[in-house]
Order: C-alpha cells, then structure tokens, then sequence
DNA sequence: CCCGGATGTATCGAGTTGCGATATATACTA
DNA sequence: TAGTATATATCGCAACTCGATACATCCGGG
C-alpha cells in the first residue's frame, strides 16, 4: 500500500547520500540548489529527520572538526556531523524510488483522466 | 515552494470529481480500483477532506435518498452525498497536477544522480 | 428470522511530521 | 562591532494519516 503523503525529504536525503557522504547544512543547501529553489529543508526538518534515519540505521555518523588557517590550536572550531549511506540505507533508497516511480504512474492515470481541467 | 509532503488524497479526488460528480463510497471504490489496490482512502481519510473541500468551496453538495424498490414510502433509506467540482476546485486541481509534474521532476533529477543504490 | 456482508456517512484518539521561530556558537568580512 | 555565512539543534503549533469505532440501511443465505 502506498503512502497517500510520501515523505519526500527522507527520498531526498537518502539520494543526496547515495551518491556521496554529506552532513546538514551541505545537504540543505544541496537540496535548495539542486531542485532550482523550489525545495528547502530548513533546520526543523532535517535534523529531526537525520536523527530518524541514523536510529533506523539507514546512515552511519562521524564527527569532524573543522579546520581554520587562523584559528587557535586551543579553539573548539565548528563541528561537522558526516552522514554516509548504510547497506541499509541503500535498500531503503531503493524502495523510495520504486515507490515514488509506482506512484507517479498511478497519479498519471488519475490525472489523465480528468485533463479537461487544465488550465 | 513546493510541499515536501504533497497531499496526493487531495490530488486523487479532485482528478476523480473532475470526470464526474460522485459521493463518499464511490470515491473511495474508485481510488482503490483505479490504483489496482495499491491506494486506499479509508473512511477516516476521505470525509474530512470532503468536509474541507466543501469548506474551501471547491466542490458543492447536494443530497439523494437511494431508492429500493422494496422500500416503503415512510422509510428514511440510505443517503448519498453528492460532490461535484466547482470552477474553484478546477483550478486548484490544475495547480495540484503542475505541482505533481515539478515535484516528478525535481525528484528524478535527485534519484537519477543516485542511480548506483539500485536493488 | 436472524446474521453477515456490502453500502453509506461520520467521529475519535494516537502518532507522525512539516514548518516557522528560536537558540547557540564560530568564522569571515566590512 | 555589526552583519552574514557556517553549523547543529530544539520547541510548539498545526495538519494530516491511519486504525478503530459507530450508526443505519439493504440484501442474500442458512
């Protein structure tokens, strides 16, 4: 059974890691600028949403400083969480875009239908 | 901005009421048999999205007793509600398929660079 | 004659989640 | 020293899905 309001977000993020490993803020300033504008994932979205994935399983997690020319040795810096796709993950990915292709079709024949609305 | 979340209920009915008119059960008859089983809008799911249709003036309603032929006369008898599309609710289901068609389209231009995480 | 299944509409409560606002901290630039 | 970009994270509201439940009628079989 197919969802009537898919999560899109999660297909997104799974496919922005599939092809490499990323963390937050580089993924929602992919999604922004890899779909023209017309999808953003602000904070409240993805970090919840990358919590859920990492406790399904479906991403692998590491932390990395980030390093300054100028900073101090003894400064904290900024902190990058790193996410990478799990077998899993990849399994899951899988299912969304199968499901997404599944729905589109279904969407069509419904809308094919009832053409005479267009605008 | 596109929704993250696309309400595809919505989309389903209003393409269904763009054919013809029909009421509750008969939708919901409809949805299933024209996703070949892959989609369900169960009762809980389908008569408030009437209700806010109706709200939003994008469908109109009218009533029908369902006639047997054993009833009596005095008998209440089962009752339809019919929804039919107003102008309103064309164009909102004009704008719902173009979200669809941009929203298919972003979507496959995220998958297709993660091609690799195929099954 | 009753009982179950199909028809038909509708509500309730729990859980999920999008989303705006907000918080915190650092780095760079003017 | 002020503003923007980088970077992660939480809170609360609102909206919606979904299973369960409810009520009423029609029809066929046991």
């Amino acid at each position: 059974m197919l969802s009537l309001k898919p999560d899109h977000s999660e297909l997104v993020v799974l496919a922005i890691l599939g092809e490499a490993p990323s963390y937050g803020y580089s993924i929602s300033k992919a999604v922004a600028a890899r779909s023209d504008g017309h999808l953003k994932l602000a904070p409240s979205n993805l970090y919840p949403l990358l919590t859920r994935l990492e406790k399904q399983g479906l991403v692998t997690t590491s932390w990395e400083e980030v390093k300054s020319d100028t900073a101090a040795p003894d400064a904290d810096g900024r902190r990058r969480k790193w996410y990478r796709l799990s077998a899993k993950g990849k399994k899951r990915l899988a299912q969304h875009v199968e499901s997404m292709r599944r729905m589109q079709t279904i969407l069509d024949s419904f809308v094919s239908g009832a053409s005479g609305a267009m605008a």
